[in-house]
DNA sequence: GCGCCCCTCATACCC
DNA sequence: ACGGGTATGAGGGGCGCG
């Protein structure tokens, strides 16, 4: 009989000393189901030597082969490795593991030059090879069996053929399950060997919400929510940080009360896997903590700040509740109703997150073909690689082994000087994917190449300046093939979305869809110059910045020649006066002479440079204050300084009048000498970018980060410290405190005043001529200070 | 002992 | 564990300075 499967979670095993693959999904009647593949054979390719043919190395595998587990030896005569025509011998085994094994003794057999794609797992192979991609419709011939292992579903079928896509687009109605807990703990960062969790709350999209709550123990909360699970049968379990936080909590938890977190379809609890994850088998975990780098307008990415952003915290509803806290409101009888409010709020925001960003996940699982709880844990490179092996298959080309390279750094893009000061309608003239066309239409990859000392072939060669790079013209390489069915896909899905109301169900995932395509797109660039990459080029990626300069040095001229003023550039972008006919012009010869297509970006009434690079603010045309690179756009600058700089931003854009800021910063000064101020808009956030030994310099953050480990509190490589300065002589190290471990008594306000808000609004002001002095208060040594 | 210069380290940004 | 280019602040050493 023939199965239409949505897959939403695979695994490779070794059952009775056979390789199974499982492919856990949603069938086109709504039921979950679980396929077993036994036929795919695990397999790795020799590679021969130039010169060497197949008779003689088969001979020599033969002779090797009794105590290696090999099933299978053929003759791959079709293949190729780096665009070029390669003989390969494909060696099958009766496991993943069996193939690494004799990938090691055969690849010294005289004659074998490397061995392939030993280095896969079984369900990555799997993927690859036949072409499946999670999060999408397949159909393969199965069989129903008997459901032996008890798995968690509605039938389990043996598969009889390979998958093959088919054309069915919408999403099955998936089961949603968002949760997050709370631990107790009086000392520091709660520890599941000693602390209980307290509350766990839980909402479906199907409206239910539920709060679990301990009482003398944390048993039943484990219980209650093991048993929810399996009465509601999620097929997406969400939360916001779980994967570091939740589940190892749980897990501890659990083995501690002698208890099973069976929550998955199969028959075991959540393991760690690749990427370090957190997998439930049979169903996708996704932690969109893992998704908020996809969010860079948020600075520092708390669930508050993202779930704000997204739209899924009201205005007016907060999340105020910051560890230290918790233990005291647990304790307090009466104030334990807003710690419990605290926990379903949070949870709400988790699922309304899930909600917004899932399409986004489910269309990057399902392009990039990773799972869907890989893909946000999977890096940038990796999720690219993933993608550019796919493709690989297809063009029939072997996947080149990850090796240890020596890192030489190379030039990148070209950024003007800015010209200081206040310019009324500017454009931004941005090319439109400027490396990935550029290494489309000089067609630069890592197989077409020329090494030095190679001869030009008949069909030419395209040299980038600088550099002197050659690459081949003929035929098209791994990296243009890719891009072109990138951008077309690209361009398909705009068409298609431009049909459709943006109301339309189908919008959302198109749109999705067309967001993923184009992060993809731009990743591979710099998935070339990464030394960890299979198909690391430095040529390519030094290749294609050289270009890169050239293109954005030329369209310079040809603004000037135009009678344009240019004022500004940064790698595939100018910003020059907005004279509507020269612009048209440049736009027309730019796209005539250089073959790229350019186009205005962003228009601003007015807009405001320093003298440094990178960094500028100005008024949309829609009257909205955009800030690039300032302190405003920063997440390591106090919210003060951040508050100050923006009002006296948007003073001298729209009133022209820094006297006028000038008023204003006063103002706020006086304000922060009585307190006015909120004390949490003087905390600085700093992250955390190693373990504490590996710092060489004594600094603010990571002695307050010291300060929070001796307190019993836990810090991990990537989290925030937010401290605060303290009144005191000597460093500024020695008078950095965690922010909880203080109070506005304490605070050295003139270093807020000096080195916080007026060195941001200066920054702007001096612009404008205004001196620091100009906007000190006439009284620095108030007592107010001391 | 203090200010100044210059360098390194550290972080976070832009594209 | 994708790239290079850039700004900025704090720390820290060396030096002059009666």
């Amino acid at each position: 009989m023939k199965l239409r499967i949505w897959p939403l979670d695979l695994n490779g095993e070794v059952a009775d000393g056979v390789s199974e693959v499982r492919l856990w999904g949603i069938d086109d009647d709504d039921r979950r189901v679980l396929v077993l593949d036994r036929s795919f054979q695990p397999y790795f390719y020799l590679l021969l030597e130039e010169g060497f043919d197949f008779p003689s190395v088969i001979s020599e595998v033969d002779a090797q082969a009794s105590p290696l587990s090999i099933v299978t030896v053929e003759r791959e005569a079709d293949k190729k490795f780096f665009g070029r025509p390669v003989n390969a011998i494909k060696i099958g085994c009766t496991t993943a593991k069996e193939c690494v094994k004799a990938g090691r003794v055969l690849a010294k057999i005289k004659g074998v030059k490397t061995c392939l794609e030993d280095d896969l797992r079984l369900a990555s192979k799997y993927l690859v090879d036949h072409e499946v991609n999670p999060c999408g419709w397949w159909e393969l011939d199965v069989e129903p069996i008997e459901n032996e292992t008890n798995a968690r579903v509605d039938e389990v079928y043996l598969a009889k053929s390979p998958p093959k896509q088919i054309a069915l687009t919408e999403t099955p109605s998936l089961r949603i399950l968002s949760f997050s807990a709370i631990c107790y703990g009086t000392k520091g960062t709660p520890k599941p060997e000693r602390d209980p969790i307290v509350t766990l709350s839980l909402a479906t999209n199907s409206g239910a919400v539920t709060q679990l709550v301990a009482d003398d123990s944390d048993e039943a909360i484990i219980e209650g929510f093991v048993a929810y699970i399996r009465n509601f049968d999620p097929d997406i379990i969400s939360g916001y940080g779980i994967n570091t936080s939740e589940w190892p909590y749980l897990l501890e938890r659990a083995r501690r009360h002698g208890l099973q977190l069976h929550v998955d379809r199969g028959d075991g609890e959540p393991h760690t896997s690749v990427y370090g994850h957190i997998s439930v088998t049979g169903r996708a975990n996704v932690d969109f903590y893992e998704f908020a780098d996809e969010v860079p307008d948020v600075k520092v990415k708390t669930l508050e700040n993202i779930a704000r952003y997204l739209g899924a915290l009201k205005e007016g509803e907060s999340l105020p509740i910051d560890d230290t806290e918790i233990s005291k409101l647990w304790t307090d009888r009466e104030q334990r109703q807003r710690l419990l409010t605290h926990s379903l709020q949070t949870t709400q925001s988790v699922l309304k997150i899930t909600q917004t960003l899932l399409d986004f996940a489910i269309q990057l699982s399902n392009l990039v073909g990773l799972p869907l709880d890989h893909v946000g844990t999977a890096a940038t490179g990796f999720r690219t690689e993933f993608y550019l092996m796919k493709q690989a298959h297809r063009l029939n080309e072997l996947i080149p082994r990850r090796t240890r390279r020596p890192y030489f750094p190379y030039a990148g893009a070209t950024v003007l000087k800015p010209k200081p000061g206040l310019h009324d309608n500017v454009v931004v003239l941005d090319f439109k994917a400027m490396y990935p066309n550029i290494m489309m239409s000089k067609n630069v990859s890592p197989d077409t190449y020329l090494h030095e000392g190679e001869p030009v072939p008949p069909s030419g060669v395209y040299v980038a300046p600088e550099v002197a790079h050659r690459f081949r013209k003929q035929p098209k390489g791994f990296y243009s093939t890719v891009f072109t069915s990138l951008l077309t896909a690209r361009e398909e899905l705009t068409r298609r979305l431009d049909e459709r109301r943006v109301d339309d169900s189908e919008h959302r995932v198109l749109d999705a869809r067309q967001q993923v395509v184009k992060v993809l797109t731009n990743a591979v660039y710099g998935y070339a110059g990464w030394v960890g990459a299979r198909w690391y080029s430095r040529s390519v990626a030094e290749a294609t910045t050289a270009w890169g300069r050239a293109t954005i040095t030329r369209t310079i001229a040809l603004a000037s020649e135009a009678g344009l003023k240019v004022i500004y550039g940064d790698t595939d972008s100018i910003f020059v006066t907005h004279d509507v006919e020269k612009v048209s012009q440049l736009l027309e010869r730019v796209e005539d002479e250089l073959g790229l297509e350019i186009r205005p970006a962003k228009l601003y009434t007015s807009v405001l440079f320093t003298e440094a690079k990178k960094r500028y603010a100005g008024l949309l045309s829609d009257g909205r204050l955009d800030v690039v690179g300032l302190e405003v756009a920063r997440g390591d600058w106090t919210d003060a300084a951040k508050n100050v700089q923006e009002a006296v931003l948007k003073i001298v854009l729209t009133e022209r009048s820094p006297e006028k800021a000038v008023t204003f910063i006063h103002n706020y000064l006086r304000d922060l000498r009585v307190r006015k101020i909120p004390y949490r808009d003087l905390i600085i956030w700093k992250t955390l970018t190693k373990p504490l030994a590996k710092y060489k310099v004594r600094a603010p953050h990571v002695e307050a980060a010291r300060l929070l480990l001796g307190n019993g509190w836990e810090l991990t490589v990537d989290d925030k410290v937010g401290y605060v300065i303290t009144k005191g002589d000597g460093r500024l190290y020695e008078r950095a405190v965690p922010y909880q471990f203080s109070s506005y008594d304490e605070l050295d306000l003139e270093y807020y005043e000096v080195k916080q808000i007026l060195s941001a609004a200066h920054r702007v002001l001096a612009v404008f001529d205004v001196s620091l002095d100009d906007l000190k208060l006439q009284n620095p040594v108030d007592t107010s200070y001391k």
